[in-house]
DNA sequence: AGCCCTCGCGTAAACGGTTACTTCACGTTC
DNA sequence: GAACGTGAAGTAACCGTTTACGCGAGGGCT
């Protein structure tokens, strides 16, 4: 029913082979030719067939991505990023986000198989016994925020040690004399970062006080009364995530204390949130949409010159300190409509 | 390379007609020989070559998104719900997001051609002419949240009306007298239909006041300083939408009135935000997850039945009011930690 | 016993492109 | 002027499935 290349061929009095040639500018054909086809192409409204050609091209100029079941602006930034990067580059995005367990996300991956040109993973399930199993006939994936280190493949991440290093600087150096840490899940490597991070920030001589968290907002909460409650009451508090920041400010300030007065709180992420509340959170703003678009262009590459060696193994994107007003550091007032968001 | 279906027919001592039919299960095959050919299959590790299925088969599985740039919470809950529905019918999910004008969005929609099954469309651009230049061989597609109406194409969207109308009663009955409307783009569909549900739901009698804006918080900044100072000042302000309602409610603080005393804010859409903003906002919610799979399920129940006529054409999803304390009438304090954002 | 239907399976023709060979017609070069 | 390189285009093989068609075997029916 729809058009084929034969069809054209035979509308501009040409073999199929010239058509192609014409169409993909693969050799020469005559200016005069190739204008024919083009313009019988045209009129016939061909599209090529994307099957056919990748039957026996065997590339779908399509890469995959594999995300977990995060959420919201993390969600959102991650695959604007790569979109942007893809499209640049004329390549197709395959997602599949949202899958609890590392069942749903083996069965999600392999069923891209021969669907995609290269994978994007993002996922806690993805550990090296995973990808080996699922990662047929040695399909090319990047690797997004994980701890494990794979032999043919890069890593992508943000700077959390580093990160998380400069923000307990930044609450030292501003006068804080007992600078708590809430933590984020025991297994999560970015949390594990966040917290090594902490530690490399005190001074000599402090005291760490590590809360348990799991970058929930409920966790934070807990960890906020517990803290309320402390001996040596924390002067400062860093929250391993912005989420769990929001709800130690809650549970700070229902125990009445102020914020930052009496104790200052920071976060990590600088989800858009954290520009909202009062006071404003001082947090660590990651270039997720960067993250994203880094990686693709990492695996564009490596799609491009299939057989050069694997050039970088693991890339760290620089984060940056937001200084707001829970620290008490921050400017005091509104910034007049900043960089906010677009609308919907 | 990789291994054929001949692979396994050999190695099952089949032909490959008869593994095609093992592994579709398309007619009766021997239990022996199933097995023979499953166990070979999968010694092999044999994945079926999609590109060369999809030739013959002429379906591919997927499903295409065109979704316009939009942001945040909004987007990935779309995706969300539409990723959930989709893996449920065993659907592969292309994306195409952020594309600023209708060429772009075009471009976008063209190459999803033969990549997809169908197409879920939610654009500013999409309005008759561009899906009918764009849409080639008849594909399947639903609009989402479009105001134009097309033959043969569903519709899904939100109750905006309806929730505005609902939005401003409440504000009426609670005992608002002068309830002023911030705006939407002129252009917007949505916005348009929730001006009308305001003007819908003021009493008779009560004399409108419409401000200018654009979805946009710098819009809300803008419109609620321009209140703050208007003769008769409004006591309640209805912005179009929640980031329109931040911006409003900071120019009016600002300009020194409370917020819900003074004059009540409130929005539209139930972002995360709006939850976590002092005073809580109160808000019309739209199921942005159930609006994708909505969509989705239609489409896929159009791909199973190709030929059945369109059972349905426009479907409006109900919305929901979310009374918080930013008009005055919600619970006053902080609600114990409430189904709040998993970690990221 | 003959007939027909169904099961079980093989053969080979699509599907719609790309591309390795070829052929042919021209200059160029020695 | 023979040898050669190169532009321009055609022929047909190939990519890996699905499926229409054919055929033999066996069972139920008349």
């Amino acid at each position: 029913m729809p058009t084929t290349i034969r069809d054209v061929a035979s509308a501009a009095g040409v073999s199929v082979a010239t058509v192609s040639r014409a169409l993909n500018g693969t050799a020469f054909v005559e200016p005069g030719t190739r204008q024919r086809i083009l313009d019988a192409a045209q009129a016939l409204r061909f599209t090529p067939s994307v099957a056919a050609r990748s039957l026996i091209t065997r590339r779908t100029d399509t890469i995959g991505a594999l995300l977990p079941d995060l959420h919201g602006e993390y969600f959102s930034e991650l695959i604007r990023g790569i979109d942007q990067a893809a499209r640049a580059r004329g390549l197709h995005l395959l997602v599949s986000s949202s899958h609890g367990d590392a069942t749903e996300a083996a069965a999600a991956l392999r069923a891209m198989n021969g669907r995609v040109d290269g994978l994007l993973v993002m996922s806690p399930h993805a550990d090296a016994a995973f990808l080996q199993n699922n990662l047929h006939n040695n399909l090319p994936a990047v690797l997004i925020n994980t701890g494990i280190e794979l032999p043919g493949h890069a890593r992508f991440g943000v700077d959390n040690f580093g990160g998380a290093r400069t923000m307990t600087r930044h609450l030292v150096a501003s006068g804080r004399k007992r600078v708590a840490f809430i933590g984020g899940p025991a297994d999560n490597d970015e949390a594990l970062l966040r917290l090594a991070g902490y530690r490399a920030g005190l001074k000599p001589g402090m005291r760490e006080a590590v809360f348990e968290g799991n970058f929930s907002e409920e966790a934070g909460w807990a960890a906020g009364r517990r803290i309320a409650q402390s001996k040596p009451r924390p002067d400062a508090v860093f929250a391993a995530n912005d989420m769990t920041a929001l709800g130690c400010l809650a549970a700070l300030r229902e125990a009445g204390l102020r914020v930052p007065e009496d104790v200052a709180v920071v976060g990590f992420d600088d989800i858009p949130i954290a520009r909202y509340v009062t006071p404003a959170l001082t947090t660590i703003r990651v270039p997720i949409a960067a993250l994203g678009a880094a990686a693709l262009e990492s695996l564009a590459r490596t799609l491009e010159s299939p057989h050069s060696p694997q050039l970088v193994h693991t890339v760290v994107m620089p984060v940056e300190l937001v200084v707001r007003s829970s620290c008490g550091a921050g400017p005091p007032a509104r910034p007049t409509v900043p960089d906010s968001m677009p609308a919907h």
